[in-house]
DNA sequence: AACCTTTTATGAAAGGTTTCACGCGAGCGA
DNA sequence: TCGCTCGCGTGAAACCTTTCATAAAAGGTT
């Protein structure tokens, strides 16, 4: 059973290849009557071109690729994800492309990507320096980066380090002086630098820690993992050391519910007994119990900022451009409602003032 | 900037591209010194195989699309979609397979699925008679149906009826009489057949009620959106209208968490003075407040058996499968703690006798 | 040295589309 | 009537790889 190509459609229709393929395209071209003849022949014949030969010839296949460091699996398990995926398919979407999310194959991502069917890559949470990705540029695969940083190609990121430092300021207003830090354990390639998000958010906190004359002593931060039970075991694991924090700053929302489990467990109460901030704004974070005050950041726009420019330098090689998107401190349960004088109606932005709310373009450096 | 093809790196290794492509793919039939001395100029040159050269020739991408009748942004904002994927990706990732989400494109499900480059779809909550899908047979692209029903292709679906039928007895037994059903608007196609995965929860449902020597009328059921605010204004506009129900029935749990809401402002304690129960089991079931008691089906499974499925149809066209996968009635906090004699251990399995916990295939018909 | 068998390498076709460059007729102005 | 332009179509190349059939080289026997 062959599938049935443009020359089954030609033959039935009388007329060459080539005009199938105008009837299709470019219309304009032929007679009227000559185009509905060989749609109407395409109809019967159930035809629809090959999307491999089109491809081929075209040097275009329609499809994006959305590039992340972890099996699949993990990736859709995490929300921030699916959020980042919801900003990247609207507009995908949109614009009538396809969306490949791409994994390491077998291990590699190198192999992954040579394999690729697509235009173009959206790069999540993988340094430029990643050796697989300086592939892409010697293939000449256009690709822009998300919470990373790219010498030679657009990146996407938010002002985590300000978020982050908007956070801590707020417990250190407050008083508080027992804080602990949740961070995430660093990819092995970004050991001891500061680097990527969680250096980023680290150098934020740290940052509010001189402001107030203070300073963030490294046993007071512990590393987990990124999931509930992270949060939930780090906190405990304090606690039975004989930490007693009275506020939690953590790096990403579902450690600091995973805190908030195991701090209700130990019968503390929040926001009475302990305050929490998360990071992220994950949508958990408003339906968990109490709602988490946390640093929120556009993670749907992200997506969104990232794919727009991409198949911007798909259509015409533009400059590069560096996009930094504010953040901002959202009050809610999970810290007492204090008045807080320095900070107008218990909203505070994130970001640096030079960059001001709506500005989407940070300068480049 | 040209691209670097099987011609350069084959001039460059002074061979044939024959030499080249077998030095790649069949290293074997070539000598071994040959064989490096032209993966060496491959990798020098940066060369990889062109993908889409590949596909045309092999008729084979290796790639899997994933059908959904909603744009993508809606596609990934729901858990339920979300879980699914991370059980598909599980099998695809393993596979060394690639993942394209396919969703309408300018509205039209029959132009993206003409224009993916795939070798076969998981198609889910999308019947067969859908018009767009028997395009897919003409075209003879392989797929299996996930939340639907199918002639010819293969299914997988789970015991919807069963599940419903269970949450349906618990409360009945426990003797409640004013039970508000939320159930979810229908598909134009489906109007009052009471198909698909709808017809099938409601259904078990109304058996239930039988059992008991009730009826469930039909004005006692509320058709709404599958969102939380759905749920929310669904219950809150019952109750304006003097509905006063001690208990909820809902077909998926982010109406009945909506519903909680609801109840919660209308000062009715759940589950002293409501009990309710949803269906889906979505994470955000179990991490609600209070956590909700709700049919659980096992969504990434179910993903993971349609694909590996599919697959298995890719390579050798074997017969068709209808499979239907066990739900599982899980008491939490949003229905009482009451001992439920019948039910052992307070679970009761859905399903029915004949299926069996494990049974993965369902009897065809 | 001639012949045969294996091993190793190649030429060319095939896969299905798009598009460039061109051809053919008809209509039109001079 | 000649020569042009314009509208409608077409032939064939190009896109890049894989693979079939076959050629060439290498090695072994007599």
């Amino acid at each position: 059973m062959r599938r049935v190509t443009i020359h089954d459609v030609a033959g039935k229709a009388g007329v060459s290849t080539a005009a199938v393929s105008h009837a299709f395209n470019d219309p304009e071209r032929l007679r009227a009557t000559t185009v509905t003849r060989i749609l109407d022949a395409a109809r019967e014949l159930g035809y629809a071109p090959n999307p491999h030969a089109r491809a081929l010839h075209s040097q275009r296949v329609g499809v994006l690729g959305v590039l992340f460091p972890q099996p699949i699996a993990t990736v859709f398990a995490n929300p921030f994800f699916a959020s980042f995926l919801e900003g990247v398919g609207s507009v995908t979407d949109e614009r009538g492309i396809g969306l490949l999310t791409v994994t390491p194959l077998g291990g590699s991502l190198e192999r992954a990507i040579a394999a690729a069917p697509v235009d173009g890559f959206v790069i999540i949470g993988l340094d430029e320096r990643h050796a697989d990705v300086t592939l892409l540029h010697k293939r000449g695969v256009p690709f822009v980066v998300v919470d990373g940083d790219a010498e030679t190609a657009s990146s996407v990121n938010v002002d985590d380090e300000g978020g982050a430092h908007a956070a801590a300021d707020l417990l250190l207003d407050r008083g508080h002086r027992e804080i602990l830090v949740l961070t995430f354990h660093a990819p092995p390639e970004e050991l001891d630098k500061d680097l990527g998000v969680r250096g980023r958010r680290l150098r934020g906190y740290r940052r509010a820690f001189v402001d107030h004359g203070l300073s963030l002593d490294d046993d007071a931060i512990v590393r987990t993992f990124v999931t509930l039970a992270g949060g939930d075991t780090a906190f405990a694991q304090a606690w039975a050391e004989g930490a007693r924090p009275t506020a939690v700053l953590a790096a990403s929302d579902i450690m600091a519910i995973g805190a908030m489990r195991a701090a209700k467990r130990l019968g503390l109460r929040v926001p009475a007994d302990l305050e929490v901030i998360g990071f992220d704004d994950i949508p958990l974070a408003a339906a968990s119990d109490p709602a988490l005050t946390t640093v929120h950041q556009p993670i749907a726009e992200k997506g969104r900022v990232a794919t727009r420019l991409l198949i911007r330098e798909l259509d015409e090689a533009g400059p590069r451009e560096r996009i930094v998107l504010p953040t901002e401190l959202l009050l809610r349960e999970s810290t007492r409602a204090e008045s807080t004088k320095s900070r107008g109606l218990g909203v505070a932005k994130g970001g640096t003032e030079r960059e001001g709310k709506r500005t989407l373009k940070a300068a480049a450096r």
